[in-house]
DNA sequence: GATGAATGAGTATTCATTCAT
DNA sequence: AATGAATGAATACTCATTCAT
C-alpha cells in the first residue's frame, strides 16, 4: 500500500517524540527506528518540520470531529458538556502519544503550519464555548460564571491529562472521564439540577472508545 | 556583585526561552542579548543544560514556599485549599516565564537535574494532596471525591493557565484566582458549606501579589 | 519518434543550465519540465554528466563544420577569416544556450568526455590559426602578428560574446558580426589591404543565419 | 595576526576553486586543506557563498583601482587606451585564480551580492568606454567605430585571457599584453596615428606589474 | 519503454563547549 | 573574571541513481 511507510514513520516518530521530545529526535533516529532511509523519509515528507504538523493535525482533526458529534447527539447543554467531555477525554486513551507532541513542541511548529493548527484550535475551543454559554442562557448553569475562564479551566484540566495518564494506571480512561465530568458538572450546574439521577443516566460509553480495539 | 551576570543572564534566558524555546536559543544569542560573552556564561553556568535546571529550580522552590505558607496559615482546609489557589494562581502573575520554560522544556532536562526537579514537584503535588484528603476527612468535601484524579485536576486547570495569560488581558490575575477558587470549591464541597459566606470572606490578597513591585 | 523525449529532454536541460547553471538544476527539475519521469531520463541518458557532454557535443560538432565549410568556400586567408568570424559570430544566435553551458559548465565534464571535446576544441582552434598562419605568410596579414596570441584575442572576442548577447538587443548578430569583422581585419590586415571595397564585398549572409527559420 | 586564518581560508578556496570548480569543493575540503575546523572557516565566513563573493570583489576592487588609476595617468585617450590594457592583462598575471573563479562561478553569486558585483563590473566596463568614447569624439580613433560593441570586443579578448594563460607559458604577461596593445590600437587607431613611434613610446612596464613581487 | 518509490552518500551549516590570552 | 577564536560532532536536507513493477 501506498502509505504503508509514510504510516510507519509517523508512528515511529510519534513514540520517539513522546519519548525524548522532538528536538531530541533526530531524522536518522526516525529512519533507521522505522527501517527505511533518509530518502525515504524525505520520500513523504518535505520536511521534519511537516511530520511534525502532521502529527498535530491528525490529533486536533479527530479531536473536533468527534466534539461536534457528541454535541450534536445530545440536546441540552448539560448533556452536551457531559458528551463532550467522556468524549475529550477518552481522546487522550487514543492519541496520547498524538496530544503530548501537540502540547509540547507546539512551540516550534513551522508558522504556515501553526496558523492551520490555531484555527483548528480556536475552533474546538468554540464548541466548549457555545456548550457553556448556552448552559448558562438555558438557566442549567450557574449565572455567575464567567464563561471564558471556566472554558479554559475546563480545557486546561483535561488537557492536562497528557502529562500523567498511563493507560496501565490504576483508572482507566473512562473512569477518569466520569471523575471529571462529576468534578465539571458540580461546578458549573446550578445546585438544582445536581442530583445524580440527572446527571448519570446519560454516561454510555461513547463510540471512540470501542474504536481504538486494534 | 558576582550575582550580577549571573542574574541578567538569567533573566536573559528566561525571556528568549519563553518566546523561542529552549532549543530556539543559541548560548551565543543569550550571551549577545545579555551582553557577555561565551566565556563570562561558563564561568557561571557549567553548561545549557545547568541553565536550563536553575530556571526549572527557581520557581518550583517558590512555589513549594508558597504553597506551605499558604497551608499553613490556615486550619480548615477549605480555608488552605482557598489559600494555596490563589497562591498558585498568582505565581503565573509573576513567573510567566519560568512556568513557560517549566513546562515547555521539563523533557529536555538532564537526567540528573530531572530528578531534583522531579521530587520538588512531587513535594508540590503532595501539599495539594494532603488538604484535599484532609478536607475529605474532615467531612467539609464530598465523599465520591477521587482525592488523586482530583489533585490532577486542579493541577492541569491552573498550570494550564501558561497557556493563556496575559498580564494585560481582560483579567487580572486575582480575578482569574478568585474564578478558579469559586469552580474548585463548587467541585468539592459539600453543598452545606457552598454558600458564599463561608468562602469568600477570606479573599485577602496574598503577599506575592505586592512582592513584585520591582 | 524515439528521438523525440531525447530531444524534448537536451532541450529542457539547456535552457534550465543557461539560466540556473548545471549545479542548479536537478533531475528531477529537468524531468519534470520536460513532461517526463526519472525512468525516462535514465532510459536515454546514463548519467547526468552525459547529458551535459551531449550538449557540449552538439554544438562543437556544429561550429567545427561550419568552420570548415566557411574556410572552404573561400581561396584567400582574407576572405576565409572573415567568413569564419561571420560564421563563428553566427553561432551565438543559434546556439546561446549550448555556448553559455558550455563554457560555463565545461570544468564539470567528466574526464572521459572531457578529453573528447578538448581534442574537438583544439580542432577548432587550429582551424583559425591555419587561416591566420596563411595569411601571415602570404603577406596579406602584417608580419609581426604573433599568430598564437592572436589567435586567442580573436576567440576570445567572439567566444565572450555568450555573456552578453541578446538576441532582441540593440544590434542583430549580423551587425556585430560585421562590427567584428572589421575590428580583426583592421587588427590584421596590412595597410594597404585595408581598404573597404577589398574586403566589404563576401558580406554575404551565410548559410546558418537562414538556417534557423523555425 | 587576527586576519591569518581568513586570508589561509581564501587563498586555500581559491586555489581549490581554480582547479575543480565552486561546485566542485566541499567546505569539508577546504579546511582541510587549510588546515582548520568547519568551525573556523564559519567564524570567518557567513557562508560557503559570501567566500565566493569575497573572491569576487577582491579582484574587482583591484582591477577598477589599477584601470582608474592607468586612465588618470595620461591625457590622450591613445595613451590611456594603451596603459588600461597594459594593466587589465596584468591583472591576469596576479589574479589568475580569482578571475578564473570570477567568470566561472558568477552564476551561483547570491542575488544580494551579485548586485554588488555587478556595480562594479559595469563601472569597469564604463571606464573603457569613455575612453574609446573620447578616442573617438578627438578624432584620434575611427570615425565607424561602434563604441559599444568595440568595447565588448576588448573586454572579450582581455577576459578571455583567463583560459589560457600559463605564467610559465611561452610568453611573459608583459609581451601578451604588448600583443594585445598592438592588436587594440591597430582596429581603432585611425591610420594616420598608427606609425609605431606615436604609440609604443609609452610601453613603460606599469607599477602592479612590480607590485606583486611578495 | 516508462514509472516513481526508495536509497544513502554527500552537503552546508549550527552550536555547545574549550582554552590561550 | 572575561574574551572570542577555534573546535568538531551532530543535524536537516539534497539528489543522482537504481530497480521492481
Amino acid at each position: 500500500m501506498k502509505t504503508d511507510l509514510r504510516s510507519k514513520i509517523i508512528q515511529t516518530a510519534l513514540l520517539l517524540f513522546e519519548e525524548k521530545g522532538y528536538h531530541g529526535v533526530s531524522i536518522n533516529e526516525i529512519v533507521t527506528e522505522a527501517g527505511t532511509s533518509k530518502g525515504g523519509f524525505y520520500h513523504h515528507f518535505s520536511s521534519k518540520d511537516e511530520l511534525l504538523y502532521v502529527i498535530h493535525d491528525i490529533f486536533i482533526t479527530y479531536a473536533i470531529e468527534n466534539a461536534k458529534l457528541a454535541a450534536r447527539s445530545y440536546e441540552s447543554p448539560l448533556e452536551q458538556l457531559q458528551a463532550i467531555i467522556k468524549s475529550f477525554v477518552g481522546v487522550f486513551h487514543v492519541y496520547k502519544p498524538h496530544l503530548t507532541v501537540f502540547y509540547q513542541e507546539a512551540k516550534y511548529l513551522h508558522p504556515k503550519y501553526d496558523e492551520i493548527i490555531r484555527k483548528k484550535r480556536d475552533e474546538f475551543r468554540q464548541i466548549i464555548y457555545d456548550v457553556v454559554k448556552a448552559g448558562k442562557e438555558r438557566g442549567e448553569f450557574r449565572q455567575e460564571l464567567e464563561v471564558d475562564i471556566v472554558v479554559m479551566a475546563i480545557l486546561g484540566m483535561v488537557n492536562w491529562i497528557y502529562k500523567w495518564y498511563n493507560r496501565d494506571g490504576e483508572k482507566t480512561i473512562s473512569q477518569i472521564a466520569d471523575i471529571f465530568t462529576d468534578f465539571i458538572l458540580h461546578a458549573v450546574l446550578k445546585a438544582e439540577y445536581l442530583d445524580k439521577d440527572t446527571y448519570e443516566s446519560i454516561l454510555i460509553e461513547p463510540f471512540y472508545f470501542t474504536k481504538t480495539k486494534k
